[in-house]
DNA sequence: CATACAGTACTCCAAACTGGAGTATCTGTC
DNA sequence: GACAGATACTCCAGTTTGGAGTACTGTATG
């Protein structure tokens, strides 16, 4: 029995809450899972077969057409699974944020690049969030699927909505502060320090409510 | 000339800085980008060959005691490499938030499991900005390295303290839902309508200022 | 009624990355 | 002189990426 994955527990979650096969599996971890744990199709079509082999899941053959479809089924082995997982103590997320590496390395005589790269984060960030919205707005038209678990899928929907106004905020706030840099020739020792005190204030104080 | 990942332009960057051998490298990765974009020891000992190969950096090897440890500097073309990257559209952050799976597939008949889960990724997320802000401390008394550099340093900062706060917060506010829900005996409906209004002004209004 | 075309339903692969185990040397302290 | 802890890595099996490729299905359109 090999070790458990992340994808291995957003499949057996998927399939606890219906039965389907590999190709709406995809499409429903896009839909609900892709912003708070993006994976690879590829990845998400091999996961059945190791689940199967670890009789986590079973399948059936149905016919679709002229061809024959496999739908995935959990089973008790797997609730078991998704149980034990589920008191096991959580992972801390991981970022992954390459617009903040092109900060940390940006050409300080080049600060309009520097803009320039902030300025195409944030459109990015905005662009996601219509995107994002549109689920939500099918929800909203209490129209999406598992409405018994509507308040649940509320909770991580309100996260990813959280997560893409930290960005948006993030960059309208380290535009401004690039501006006032040009302001003062260049010269940010003051501005970094107050800046560093702030952050540690933050971040010794997590959680209370700031305006900034 | 093989295709460049984020790691090799994060080691250009830090090459970039100062010479340094692959422990460095690993240590100032560990120190600096880590929370921005985590990658194995064994990523970061790789990279250096593959930018090698295509001369993007160079070693010397200098003695340290009675072994020989190579040290790398950036050439002209790697530093033609990072600035054609810093030109170059960023990409969109990934986050991999294995807790928020967690509340996607929730035991509805385990609302403890639920907070318990939520609470230690609080408890997580509290910790890693104490840990955090031993860095900023350092920057705060001006003793971190670079010093020329660290109004980027700063906006850098500023992103982790305010993803950290972001998870905080959240944390707080979903423990908060969840004991509504517990008062209204389970019927959620109307809870969640108006959280996906929410939600949905959110992400339709990116940046607004906001009171929650 | 043919045919185009979007959607369904996957497989394959090289290269990258993970995370844990393992190895050896170096430096400072008791 | 012994030992801890820091320095300086390598190795590997298993997982993941992301792009290319294949083939069938259902519906609209001329």
């Amino acid at each position: 029995m090999a070790a458990r994955t992340t994808v291995s527990y957003a499949v057996l979650g998927l399939l606890s809450l219906r039965s389907m096969n590999a190709y709406e599996l995809v499409q429903g971890y896009g839909r609900s899972l892709g912003s708070v744990m993006s994976r690879s199709d590829a990845a998400i079509y091999a996961e059945p077969k190791r689940l199967e082999a670890d009789g986590l899941i079973t399948h059936t053959d149905l016919p679709r057409g002229r061809r024959v479809v496999p739908v995935y089924s959990i089973t008790d082995a797997g609730r078991d699974e998704l149980r034990t997982w589920l008191g096991s103590p959580p992972d801390f997320p991981q970022v992954d944020a390459e617009p903040i590496l092109r900060v940390v390395f940006a050409n300080l005589d080049d600060l309009d690049q520097l803009r320039a790269n902030i300025t195409a984060f944030r459109a990015d960030a905005v662009a996601r969030s219509i995107g994002f919205a549109a689920v939500g707005h099918e929800y909203q038209a209490q129209q999406g699927p598992y409405q018994h678990r509507s308040a649940l899928v509320a909770l991580s929907g309100r996260f990813v909505a959280d997560l893409f106004d930290t960005y948006v905020r993030w960059c309208d706030w380290a535009l401004g502060a690039i501006d006032d840099w040009q302001r003062t020739d260049g010269t940010t020792e003051a501005w970094s320090a107050a800046c560093f005190d702030d952050i540690v204030a933050t971040l010794t104080h997590p959680g209370a409510l700031r305006e900034r």
